[in-house]
Parts: C-alpha cells; sequence; structure tokens
DNA sequence: TATTGACTTAGAGCGCGCTCTAAATTGTAG
DNA sequence: CTACAATTTAGAGCGCGCTCTAAGTCAATA
C-alpha cells in the first residue's frame, strides 16, 4: 500500500516483461513509452500504470503490431480523450488484420497437417522406420 | 499437354508467386529452391514441380518457419527417402508452433476486442462522436 | 578513500529477409 | 543489323527491431 514500494527499476522491470533493460530505454527514446519517472533525476521508476502499459504493447506487438502503429497509438494516447475514435478505429483494423492472420494460418497449417499424414503412410509403406 | 509449354520464365512464376525475380534467384542462390533447368543453358525455366515446391516454401513461410529452417528441410529433401522420417518431424514440430502460435493470438485478440468494448462505452458515455 | 556495480546517454552494430545495382549477355522486333 | 527488353551474376544496400558499446554518473560497501 506503500506508493514508493511499488515503483520498479530498469531491472526489475527487465525481470517481468522479459524485455532487456536496452529495449526498454529504446522503446522510451523512440516513443513507444513516454518519459519514465525518475528517482534523484537519473535512475528510472517505473509504476505500475507504466506496466500495465508496456504489458499492452507486448500483446500488440505479439499480434504483429509494427513500431511505427504502436508508435502513433502512443501518440494518440498523450495527447488525450479527443483521440479515443482514432484509437478505437486503430484498435477494430488492428483485430481484422489479426483475424485474417489467423484465418490465413489455420489454412496452412491444414496443409501442414494433411503433409504429415501423407508423410507418415509413406513411412509405413516404405518401413523406414 | 506440350511439356515445353509448361516452362515458365522467371517473370512469370514471378508474377504467379508473387515473388520478386530478385527474391527467386535469391532463393535459389541459398539453397530453398534446387538448381532451376536451364534454356539454352542460361536463362531459367521453372517446371510445374519447381511452382509446387515455391508454393510449398510459401505456406512455410506464411507460418512462420525461419529461412534456415527451410533450408534444412530443402537439403533433406534432396538426400532422399531416407530422410523422411527427419521431414516428418520437422513438421510436427512446425505444426505444434503454429498451435502455439494460433492460440497466443487468440489471447491477444480477446484482450484487444475487450479494449474495443471499453472504448466503445467511453466514446459512448463523454458523447465524443 | 577506493572500488564495485547499477544506472545514464548517444550512437554504432547486427541478424534477418529481402531488394537493388552494375555490368555483361542473350532474345526479339523492326 | 540495330535497338531494346529480359535475363544473368556477384555483391552492395536497406528497413526493421532490436542489441551492444563506450564513456560517464552516482550510491553503497570494504
Amino acid at each position: 500500500m506503500n506508493t514508493t514500494s511499488e515503483l520498479l527499476t530498469i531491472q526489475q522491470v527487465s525481470e517481468i516483461t522479459g524485455l532487456s533493460v536496452h529495449t526498454l530505454r529504446y522503446y522510451e527514446r523512440i516513443g513507444l513509452i513516454y518519459p519514465i519517472d525518475r528517482a534523484q533525476n537519473t535512475h528510472r521508476r517505473y509504476s505500475s500504470d507504466d506496466l500495465g502499459w508496456i504489458d499492452f504493447l507486448l500483446k500488440l506487438r505479439a499480434t504483429g503490431m509494427s513500431i511505427q502503429d504502436m508508435q502513433r497509438y502512443a501518440e494518440l494516447q498523450c495527447e488525450g480523450e479527443h483521440t479515443l475514435p482514432e484509437r478505437l478505429e486503430m484498435m477494430k483494423a488492428h483485430r481484422l488484420k489479426v483475424e485474417g492472420q489467423m484465418r490465413e494460418l489455420q489454412e496452412h497449417l491444414d496443409l501442414i497437417c494433411s503433409k504429415i499424414g501423407f508423410y507418415e503412410e509413406e513411412i509405413a509403406a516404405k518401413n523406414l522406420n
């Protein structure tokens, strides 16, 4: 319940998120993460809000959003509430993209599965195994 | 039904597959595509077998297989029938990977969808739209 | 006081997967 | 025969997303 104790060093955030400290600083430099508060004016101290944002970024990244698009999204977030509609549109567009990806993945997966079946038959027929 | 007429130039294969002529030559150079037959000893002439292989490569690529792994697979294919078991193992491992990818994608997609719902509510509440 | 170690910045470097260039050769149409 | 388009090779270059380096600051410990 102590606010101060909830603040994390870059090391700790690195361990929690799986991002390297280099990458954390890189993301901040390029505007993916807005400037983190500092202790004694130098060392970064991450809040749980910062962690939440990073977590969301990672989900966008994992679904194939480019850094450029994430930058745009972060920019809108900073600009405030009047950008909500545009952010909504971005998310909707991204949802469509991810759904398309998944359909494509499923199709190709089906082919791979049939290839596996074919291999198994062939191996059985030739007693290779 | 004429065998000769089925052979395609690199241009034609580029148009059919969507790969640039540069990429087609690049894939051949690095061993992803085994040496294509030549007309008059210089210009490439692609057979329908070649096309089939390229098509399969593209499906592996679309499901996130690295060039390195595809190279290994192509190598095994060239070595002949005794590599069938190893190729089968590669495909099975790849299937697992793709299935994992899809599960992860689905999870993140769910989050994006809930974010969309949240945005819509917020926008409605504030009459931003 | 000296050392250790976590942190800072700006900027260079890297692996991947292409993508393009240069210079030469070949094929085709007028 | 001439001109132009398509092809060839070897190798350089590029965009993305990190990843690492160098040089320096600062805090805590021996």
